[in-house]
DNA sequence: TAGGCCATCTGGTCCT
DNA sequence: AGGACCAGATGGCCTA
């Protein structure tokens, strides 16, 4: 439980004008209100509970920090294209190239991330090379 | 202290 | 009528 507006509790805010009507009708929105304030939590938890979800399957390369919603969504979306690129490439090297393929597979899974880093002289920092790197609004980010 | 991120409340809209 | 979903507003917490 965080942020509550001061004006904004759990008894509801539709009182302005139905003070001055029956006190039934007042207790009845006061309750639905309060329901509906109960049910947007728990869909906002369910929500949450699938972003951690998301999170715990898509690359954070190491930071300590948990990347937040929006970065989540862009890293999922990386993911899923450098897989599937790696699925189309498969395709076009079969058997003698097993190796290759062997290869791709590994640098997916989480444990070897590293293999996917590069340094950034620029900044000092390091960020995840090409295929996991996101695009926002056309330019590439590197988180 | 400013800015980013988040949880919560709220009213509107759509659907059953 | 009531529930689900959404977007806007608001205020708390954290970090650079």
């Amino acid at each position: 439980m965080k942020a509550r507006r001061p004006s904004c509790t759990d008894s509801g805010s539709e009182s302005s004008e139905l003070d001055s009507k029956s006190p039934e009708k007042y207790e009845t929105a006061t309750r639905r209100r309060m329901a509906a304030n109960a049910r947007e939590r728990k869909r906002m938890q369910g929500l949450n509970t699938a972003f951690d979800r998301l999170r715990k399957v898509v690359p954070q390369w190491g930071q300590d920090k948990k990347l937040s919603k929006y970065e989540t969504l862009q890293m999922a979306l990386s993911y899923i294209v450098a897989l599937n690129r790696i699925l189309t490439d498969a395709r076009r090297h079969t058997g003698s190239h097993r190796q290759w393929l062997d290869l791709q597979f590994d640098c997916v899974q989480p444990e070897n991330y590293s293999c996917l880093m590069r340094y950034d002289s620029a900044t000092g920092q390091e960020y995840i090379h090409s295929s996991l790197s996101y695009q926002f609004d056309g330019h590439e980010v590197h988180a």
